[in-house]
DNA sequence: TTTTGAGTTGTTCGA
DNA sequence: GTCGAACAACTCAAA
């Protein structure tokens, strides 16, 4: 008789509100927590580097948080189906238990282990525990996907509000003991952390885990979601939650994160209904992207709107190279792409900008930008980096239309002000005053002199000129236009 | 089936 | 300095 139920954590690195936790020890039965590190199964895309930072402290947050509770969490590396199948042989557990994600890969994969636990009579079972809602259940009145995302969300909020989060059964959980030794790794054996110590800095930003994301959201309710309509746009200060990290790894749950912004906003006067409309529509843009990616597996790689096939990239890797190591020449570019480096972390207005900048100012592909963002993001998202990216692209669903090209340094000047951002991430420009640092080209020699700025030296000339880069855009975006017809 | 209103985040130009 | 229009029509979603 089996006498064990296994949890199968993946993008759900959490013991608060997760559902298939709670189903499981609802069975009574002895629980084994599980997480396999997959790098080998078919059409999973291997973590980038900084994803793998982010991993590695979450698994040891979640191993201290399940410990604490009596349970082990136990580390296995390999395709998944290998390695479960093994593991169903040595133990024969009752259940098999999963929170759901919505990439094509993985949900072949499961249903490959699903069908496999169905022949070994394990019940296999999955749950929501990354959406508000699943990704198929807005449909238009004709039952099509969605592909703008005003009446996605709105359709979404009339449906039914989000389940609330459940709370967790207090006290130990009853852990499973092998009666043989199991395959298990230790967290060193995974080799998730970089060998070069670019991470370095990450820990001053970011505490991986469930705590971390707790005092995030906490630290957001505190200070900057009075006025968050407005001040997200800002990234001379602390103006939104720095929860992506966290939600990508399910360290906190969305439904919780939704809940407490209606009632933080409901006991604070100076939280206004814009502020907590706008804080939960950014939650519906992830819920957004990931019914994009649902209906459109290879979102990450091919062009949504397929016109934008015959688009004549630029093959321009010196450019490319100039803006992933912030050596434009915009400061406001080189900013957000050092803030990136040094952080894993970029301001949601300053990913706008560089984003643009590389497609429409350099022409580059928005592939090479979303590879980069997937590689050095601590965030990175399946769904939501995809969609990002397509979207500032006008390939994408409900995108910017295609005339909509940033200007570098109006943007500074008008979400940096004081180029206190600038400042901070591009040091060789801080004697600057603003608005001149937004422009080191246009400052006197003078100024310059006295700011210790030598271009092309100290700090690149720009390597487009941003009017021509535009013109030059509108024409390409214009032909593509004109083409498909 | 046809019609209608609407659509995250911008920039530039000219009055 | 401020403000509205143009950019360019197109697609989506619902009535």
């Amino acid at each position: 008789m089996s006498s064990s139920v296994i949890v199968w954590f993946r993008d759900d690195l959490r013991i608060n509100d997760n559902p298939a936790l709670l189903a499981a020890i609802e069975t009574g039965l002895p629980v084994l927590a599980l997480y396999i590190f997959d790098e080998a199964s078919e059409g999973i895309r291997p973590l980038g580097r900084a994803s793998k930072w982010w991993l590695h402290h979450s698994l040891a947050s979640l191993t201290k948080n399940l410990a604490s509770r009596g349970v082990e969490l136990v580390l296995m590396k390999g395709p998944a189906h290998a390695v479960i199948a093994e593991l169903v042989q040595q133990i024969k557990p009752s259940a098999l238990l999963w929170n759901r994600r919505y990439g094509v890969a993985e949900r072949d994969l499961d249903a490959r282990i699903k069908a496999d636990c169905l022949k070994s009579g394990v019940d296999a079972r999955s749950f929501n525990g990354a959406l508000l809602y699943e990704p198929w259940e807005i449909t238009t009145k004709t039952g099509d996907p969605m592909k703008v995302f005003t009446p996605f969300w709105r359709a979404a909020q009339a449906l039914m509000a989000p389940a609330l989060p459940w709370p967790l059964p207090t006290g130990k959980m009853s852990a499973f003991k092998p009666s043989s030794a199991l395959n298990s790794l230790s967290l060193e054996d995974l080799s998730l952390l970089p060998k070069r110590d670019w991470a370095k800095h990450f820990p001053e930003t970011w505490s991986p885990g469930e705590q971390g994301a707790q005092e995030k959201l906490d630290n957001f309710f505190e200070s900057a979601f009075s006025g968050y309509a407005e001040g997200r746009n800002r990234p001379d200060y602390r103006s939104t939650s720095l929860l992506a990290p966290h939600l990508r790894f399910g360290e906190i749950s969305i439904r919780d994160v939704f809940q407490r912004a209606g009632e933080a906003a409901h006991l604070n006067p100076k939280i206004s209904d814009a502020d907590l409309r706008s804080f939960r529509s950014e939650l519906g843009w992830r819920e957004f992207s990931n019914h994009l990616l649902f209906h459109n597996p290879a979102l990450a790689s091919e062009n949504y709107n397929r016109t934008f096939d015959a688009f004549p990239w630029a093959d321009n890797a010196p450019a490319l190279h100039a803006w992933q190591r912030g050596l434009t020449g915009y400061p406001i570019v080189d900013a957000g792409m050092r803030e990136l480096w040094q952080t894993g972390f970029m301001h949601n207005r300053v990913r706008m900008i560089v984003a643009s900048f590389l497609i429409k100012h350099l022409l580059i592909d928005w592939r090479f930008g979303e590879n980069w963002f997937w590689d050095t993001l601590l965030d990175a998202d399946p769904a939501n980096n995809a969609a990002s990216w397509q979207w500032v692209a006008g390939s994408g669903a409900d995108a910017a239309p295609y005339y909509r090209i940033f200007n570098p340094m109006l943007q500074g000047e008008k979400f940096d002000p004081d180029g206190i951002y600038v400042r901070k991430y591009v040091p060789e420009l801080a004697a600057l005053r603003a608005p001149a640092i937004h422009t080191p080209w246009l400052a006197s020699p003078a100024d310059l002199r006295a700011a210790n700025v030598s271009l092309g030296k100290t700090y690149p000339l720009p390597i487009v000129d941003h009017a021509a880069a535009r013109e030059r855009a509108l024409g390409a975006f214009k032909a593509l236009k004109q083409g498909k017809s």
